[in-house]
RNA sequence: CGGGGCAUAGUGUAAUGGUUAACAUGCUCGCUUUGGGAGCGAGUGAUUCCCGGUUCGAAUCCGGGUGCCCCGACCA
């Protein structure tokens, strides 16, 4: 991609009104734009930052064996009716044209169950696992943090069904090895924490904390073993020693929930009747599962974790390009040859071309971008044919050859 | 929803009752220049958040509203 024809425009200065990281950074750096309070447009960097986040869970979910598919924002009324959710107060209310009322979606139990019970008689039926990427909607009373808390977000939501909570059970481990999987992919370090099962179960639920002072969520975990509880059910203290492993003493942390994972059990099946037939043929509700995932979130997390006063330190697995290849003064025939060279080895390259932008705000972009590697061609590389090389964040450039170069990367 | 702060050109700021709202940056044009947001010159760009009030006169004072940020409450 030749930069002169990408849309992008950075900023030279932080917008005012954000004090959060991943905000001023990814609106300056022309990731985002804000459109109102916890509400933004994805511009073209940032969409390929999304979207390779969304790769990353597609590829992990569809190896699990859980199936794609795409459901309505706009769910009518009857649907939250049925399960007691119209009231729910994060719920977005709006009417159309002929009064019919509905409600924006902030989870998919009310649409995918209903879809199920066209589908599901029989115990040979089961399980079934389906999951979406969609926009979520949720009236916060308070939007905050840039893409941590918004009033719209992106979520990756999927749902099990089961036979029975053997079953589920079984699937909700491995739902959470999967999660660890890809948070690992992500470059994201995740803390599998206990917490509330709020309305849906009193068992205990998993949220995946990413522990960062710049979380919203308070987490009391053992530093000697996986021991970690959510403060809104924690019983343990501060310094005290780990109830569970007895060695450890416990940790007090801030922490951004980029995950959550919830045992349903009935509490939709029955309401929208889904319900199955066992090999006794005795009629038995299906047992349900719910498994979040907030990616647009989780690119906050990544910015809140990686960056430095210049800009984003993308990884290589979320990256928008892999190589930021800037051209300076009198080296055109030389980057032109670099890009030909990259673009033909399929590597994901962003071609800095531009004419008359001086070197330091080619530099500073670069920073702001975050791209993992830099490539550097100028009059000067040119005439000794080398150019140089230098990971983002770090400080020692290297001048190799071309050749060099390119097989690196 | 309680508390605090802020609102002036695309962006960041200045102007505390008095001409035509200033500066930087961005953008356009010309020249020059090319290793960390370069230089010179000429342009461009404003409903000073909105409504009302006070005043000869309001970006500025008063009242009401809206928006944004932060703290708290809330939070699948």
């Amino acid at each position: 991609m030749k930069q002169s024809q990408f849309f992008i425009k950075t900023l030279r200065e932080f917008p005012k009104d954000e004090e959060s990281a991943n905000a001023r950074l990814l609106l300056r750096g022309g990731f985002i734009d804000k459109n109102s309070a916890g509400v933004y447009t994805y511009l073209p960097l940032g969409l390929r930052v999304l979207e390779n986040i969304h790769g990353i869970i597609r590829e992990e979910l569809n190896r699990m064996g859980a199936s794609e598919l795409f459901m309505p924002a706009l769910i009518s009324k009857k649907y939250w009716e049925v399960t007691s959710r119209w009231n729910t107060d994060i719920l977005y209310k709006v009417n159309d044209s002929s009064g019919q009322e509905y409600g924006l979606g902030f989870t998919h139990e009310e649409v995918l169950t209903p879809i199920l019970k066209k589908v599901i008689s029989s115990w040979r039926d089961l399980p079934v696992a389906l999951y979406q990427i969609q926009t979520k909607f949720r009236d916060e009373p308070r939007a905050r943090f840039g893409l941590v808390r918004g009033k719209e977000f992106i979520m990756k939501d999927l749902y099990s069904f089961h036979a029975d909570d053997k079953d589920l059970d079984s699937y909700y481990l491995k739902v959470a090895r999967v999660y660890k999987k890809i948070f690992k992919r992500l470059g994201l370090p995740v803390k599998v924490v206990e917490a509330s099962g709020g309305d849906f179960t009193s068992e205990y639920t998993h949220e995946f904390q990413v522990l960062t002072p710049a979380g919203e969520d308070t987490i009391f975990y053992c530093s000697g073993c996986d021991f970690a509880q959510n403060k809104e059910i924690a019983k343990v203290h501060e310094g005290e020693s780990c109830p569970l492993c007895k060695k450890g003493t416990i940790r007090k942390e801030s922490g951004i929930e980029v995950g959550n994972i919830f045992k349903l059990g009935t509490r939709f099946s029955k309401p929208i009747d889904l319900s199955y037939k066992d090999k006794s043929g005795a009629k038995n509700f299906v047992v349900m599962g719910s498994y979040g995932l907030g990616s647009s979130r989780v690119m906050g997390a990544l910015v809140e974790l990686s960056h430095d006063s210049a800009g984003v330190l993308w990884t290589p697995a979320v990256s928008p390009f892999q190589v930021h290849l800037i051209e300076l003064a009198g080296a055109r025939a030389q980057a032109s040859q670099i890009y030909g060279t990259l673009l033909k080895r399929d590597v994901n390259v962003l071609y800095d071309d531009r004419k008359g932008t001086s070197p330091g705000e080619k530099f500073a972009d670069s920073d702001l971008f975050g791209i993992p590697l830099r490539i550097v061609v100028s009059a000067k590389t040119a005439a000794a044919k080398k150019v140089e090389l230098k990971a983002r964040g770090e400080k020692n450039v290297r001048l190799i050859t071309i050749q060099k170069a390119i097989d690196y990367v």
